[in-house]
DNA sequence: CGTGTGATTGACGCCTGTCAACGTCTGTGG
DNA sequence: CCACAGACGTTGACAGGCGTCAATCACACG
């Protein structure tokens, strides 16, 4: 972690990414630019640990953190990949508590560092940026139902096909068909849960099916109705 | 549904069950009564329906209000059982979309209602109160998150013990130690998300391993630890 | 070139879902 | 008061999905 020169501009984020800082008057703009501090991560870093108090909060302007909890004897539970223009860590500092969650950087990145007192501040201030926020664990809450929902529902090979869908729709593709995020089977099976090596069955079989192809962690989706299909997804 | 003589008082519930009204003004107290309507549910109602818009939410004051999701299949997967000084429906006012959930009555309930402009106008009034709802729906988010894991990890017969625990904590014993909620074996299935059948054959063998009594829907708790251990669940 | 991490494949078996049959209880209507 | 329907609970048989263990391969890195 090293703070660096080029410190995105956060009105650029604003524009471009971001949500949840839509409703800032200029003068909280302005605020939050003096408040923030700025870094780069390298892959592997770990940002925060579950159990672990934080003091502020991340924005993410460029990259890919993985949050996850431990669970029975230390295998790791995907909760969620966040990515550029998403906030991470808010609920710890909202509800005052440790954080739920380990956050780990899988591709370098750079955030912004906001206190947690200016997080306070700003609901307090500024009720259109609380319903915003409100509005954003909202959403995340129901996400987190229908994850459970499925969880609970559908078989290894849905979900993996299911999880697909949804990597494609966050992360899209490159020109070559590519999903644009690179994931070990691990942190597959981790997300779907399941073992490592179902996941490399049942990619393998997806293979076989021609809904996707691989090329090591390559992951190229040449039929996204399929896949939707063998997942039970229905948007 | 019918309208009652004796509707509680809100101020009664603020001191005794509920949390998120806690920091209303006296004024504020006084519009709630006005706003709100209160109403007895049999058992059986159905108050909201998954995908339906809401224009209100429901604060418990007393009975217990079960939310469900409807998977493949019209399976059911229980989200949580929602008791006195719990409010549900709330997220879908906030985010302004439709039910996440169906919400069914499974024990006679007081419910009183309040319409979604009311709370919108106490979120952007009073931010004691917009705190206090964002800290709610931030528990539940991290609840959501800890059932996630459990669900993707544990085995069935580990999850079984784990809702008992919980329901134990939700609901509390009778003076004879019996489980004060009562369920039919297919809702409890629903909330592990597993088979009629697998449920009913693991209580026996709980029952086996003398860590619970079975008498119909009655479960009664007669060694708490050994469930908590059965279920690695560690508080 | 050795070491370590990740990917793959095969063997094996248990957990758990499914299907089917039957028992039990409750409420309703005759 | 009895008969019946319907919902719920229970038990058994069975198969297969999926987790676990172990061995091997592939690849990157110091």
């Amino acid at each position: 972690m090293k703070n660096i020169p080029s410190t995105p501009k956060c009105q650029e984020c604003i524009t471009s990414n971001n949500a949840i800082f839509a409703h800032l008057t200029k003068d909280e703009i302005a605020r939050l630019e003096l408040e923030k501090s700025c870094n780069h991560h390298k892959r592997g870093t770990l940002l925060y640990q579950e159990g672990n108090r934080i003091n502020g909060f991340y924005c993410i302007n460029k990259g890919i953190v993985k949050l996850y909890k431990t669970g029975i004897e230390g295998k790791e539970q995907i909760i969620k990949f966040a990515k550029k223009g998403d906030v991470i860590g808010y609920r710890s500092i909202l509800s005052n508590e440790m954080a739920c969650t380990t956050a780990k950087i899988i591709e370098d990145s750079t955030l912004c560092y906001i206190p947690g007192e200016f997080l306070i501040t700003l609901v307090k201030t500024n009720t259109n940026f609380a319903m915003e926020l409100m509005q954003l664990a909202c959403k995340e809450l129901k996400e987190a139902n229908n994850f459970i929902t499925d969880i609970a529902q559908k078989s290894v090979r849905e979900r993996l096909a299911e999880i697909l869908v949804y990597l494609k729709e966050d992360f899209d593709l490159d020109n070559d068909g590519v999903l644009q995020i690179s994931l070990t089977r691990e942190e597959l099976a981790n997300m779907v849960g399941t073992a490592t090596e179902s996941v490399i069955r049942l990619l393998s079989e997806f293979k076989g099916d021609k809904l996707i192809e691989l090329t090591g962690r390559k992951i190229k989706i040449i039929n996204l109705p399929g896949l939707m299909k063998v997942g039970n997804v229905y948007n």
